[in-house]
DNA sequence: TGTACATCAGTGAACGCGCGTTCACTGATGTAC
DNA sequence: TGTACATCAGTGAACGCGCGTTCACTGATGTAC
């Protein structure tokens, strides 16, 4: 049973690396079964032994990507002196980096505007993870008056998502770069910098 | 040749209204042919004799859309105080209606993801109305040290768009309501009011 | 003015293709005696 | 320990459905004489 049973945890990590993939560089609809399987080396048939159905596959493709941007995100943040935290994190994630190496970074721009159209059924796991997003920008941002920690933190998180979806849907045009640079900069005024 | 071409346009000006209805509604991907056509009273295969693919008509869609929304954001701003008009557009944009009328609202929501990913030959079209929204908003906004105005206006832009976004994308739990708050909250302290 | 023909917007069925899901099958692993 | 059987992860073809596009056709409008 041991063999077996590992064996086949196995796999199942590897379609779900592959969607992670697949998922922030294409979307749901982009991210197809076949191509998932086929990018964990596998063909369509096994994919419902792992899983009930592409919703529950995309339901924790969410979730896993989500998780591991934070920690992307917030690693080694003690190393910065205080003031400067939210200001690091805001950079990390309107980088050119996370613009083009889309496989390996944010999932939301990918995802929120399908939900918010054709795909509701995930509102729940996005809603949970943005709400994480935010409790996890809180303690780094600055008391200021006229708005709460926890509006900041995610109002800043609706800049830094539509910013990089925006950086993100306008690649090869020269705004691109300016959505990003101007984002940051307006972060760079709220957190009074 | 007159009545038939005033038929004409007229019937490809009301393809172009249900087009307009559905792609902010459902997005690219889910504003289908046959959809368009029968929100305009007509069978699909008609469709063909007004534009030459469903590509074109979602580019047509997009500027017609864009320049919509633009006219009712500027709406009547010379009634306004000068200091006040960049927050009238932001409260405007950032606002519950705007975010259930989708069929009425912004495009840039339902588009942006799928250009991003999976439609890219969009990315131009896009990008010139994302610039007019930009350079409409810049003679609003006020001088801050630190940033242009074409930056603070860009990165308005991304701050109501991502803000739209999560928060139709999370209809139904709190997070929505909360997302426009703080969109809006924060748009308030950049525009240091 | 009337008549015969040409044009063309719109119809609706068909085509080709792609996708999520199902299912009979294979072969390696595990179990019972 | 060996043998016969059971289990089950993964294969790959097939199913059902939907979508963009094409195309032969219809009937109303426009043109030529």
């Amino acid at each position: 049973m041991n063999v077996r049973a590992d064996q086949k945890s196995k796999t199942r990590a590897s379609i779900l690396a592959s969607s992670a993939r697949l998922l922030r560089e294409r979307g749901i609809v982009g991210a197809r079964v076949a191509d998932v399987m086929e990018g964990a080396g596998l063909t369509v048939g096994g994919f419902y032994a792992h899983w009930p159905s592409k919703e529950a596959l995309v339901d924790e493709t969410i979730t896993t990507t989500a998780c591991a941007m934070r920690e992307h995100l917030f690693h080694r943040l003690d190393d910065k002196p205080e003031e400067a935290r939210a200001e690091v994190v805001v950079k990390r994630y309107l980088s050119v980096a996370n613009r083009d190496q889309i496989a390996l970074g944010c999932p939301f721009p990918a995802i929120a505007g399908e939900i918010a159209t054709t795909a509701p059924a995930h509102a729940p796991v996005l809603a949970e993870q943005i709400e994480a997003l935010t409790d996890g920008m809180r303690p780094l941002v600055p008391d200021r008056p006229g708005i709460t920690s926890r509006q900041l933190a995610l109002g800043l998180a609706a800049l830094m998502i539509g910013g990089l979806t925006l950086a993100r849907a306008t690649r090869g045009t020269p705004l691109s770069d300016q959505v990003l640079t101007s984002s940051r900069a307006l972060a760079r005024v709220v957190l009074g910098r």
